[in-house]
DNA sequence: TGCTTCTGAGTCAAGTTGTCTCATAAGATG
DNA sequence: CATCTTATGAGACAACTTGACTCAGAAGCA
């Protein structure tokens, strides 16, 4: 039943999800309850319990399902690397599911206790992709950083998130720019 | 009634919106029912209701009764009074009181449809005390920005939030300084 | 075709929410 | 101190939600 290729479990749990998702971006993950779930999904209120027995597993599965933005595969040189990151880490935190998400991850609801492990994991995960790449920029002699490279998350993605959540307004690109500058002096690698 | 000073209202008042302050604190929002109130505060249900007859007024009323941080007053010379703002503003943001209020308004909760006002208008007053210092400090010619001004709540407030909200770490005095720095020149003023 | 499994509708007890009533006690007034 | 006023807590109440269960029937599979 987990694995199930039956096409009629799948797409019940495809409704699910799809119509879990659309709830947790318009309302909140308050509102991500099987009873709402299942009259948007037009499915018996019972197939969402048999489901998903505990709704912390619903919002759980709905929340895993959106992809939350990372900083993937580093790759010299690193400037570059980091200025496209942080551009697609900006449009998707524009986006209201991975807003409801991020918001959700702050104040974890009573039924989601799970909410500091997971982002105590999405930070350390990105604060950890951040770290090596900086490192390595050091190392090739590509960075000269001017802090603490511990506060390169905050200060680099801080700046997005405030940008993007409390002020609603798009990043641009020469904000990236400037945050950037601001980690210390870039040489550009040998061309 | 409302401005009344009847002691028993008082009491009630005091003993409920406390009892609130403590479940938003430690639930979240979501938490901040007439029942759980009433059972926190010691108190009839009845009376929550006689008070605030929506959850929405009395979830309003308990956020409002936590103090968010401001950037008040500024006065020159800018650069010491926005270090002792930013210091100020990280230290509230590491008490849960205000970690929570701050979640609450990024995603309104659904009885809380204001959520989305009351953050445009904090983020619209901070902005304007932050840009008017900035603006007199590059008039003196204590500043010279390196960037566009209408980023810098972003670049100044957005790290301090995603250090306590996200990384929840505390904000070094450092961090602070390299923030302004990342500002532009700073010039001493005339001492 | 017949067998298996998932589904939707519905029932049910337990709990929550919002509203109302009423005796009582705390406070104001003389 | 006596009396009037008003907020309070306890409880009753209907409407609704939640989680668990049953069952006929439809969808998929062999």
């Amino acid at each position: 039943m987990a694995d199930s290729t039956d096409p009629r479990v799948t797409r019940s749990r495809e409704a699910i999800l799809s119509a879990a998702r659309e709830l947790l971006r318009e309302d909140g993950p308050a509102a991500v309850t099987h009873q709402n779930v299942a009259k948007r999904a037009g499915v018996g209120r019972a197939t969402v319990y048999r489901h998903w027995p505990q709704p912390r597993m619903l919002l759980d599965d709905t929340m895993a399902g959106v992809r939350m933005p990372f900083f993937r595969d580093p790759a010299p040189p690193v400037r570059p690397w980091l200025a496209r990151q942080m551009r697609t880490l900006a449009d998707e935190l524009a986006l209201p599911e991975v807003q409801a998400v991020t918001a959700a991850l702050l104040h974890g609801t009573p039924e989601e206790p799970d909410a500091s492990a997971r982002r105590e994991h999405l930070i350390a995960t990105i604060s950890g992709q951040l770290g090596t790449a900086l490192d390595s920029a050091t190392r090739t002699g590509e960075l000269q950083p001017s802090a603490d490279l511990l506060d390169a998350p905050a200060t680099i993605i801080g700046p997005l998130v405030f940008r993007s959540m409390f002020e609603r307004r798009p990043v641009t690109d020469a904000m990236i720019d400037h945050l950037l500058n601001a980690l210390g002096t870039w040489t550009a690698p040998s061309t």
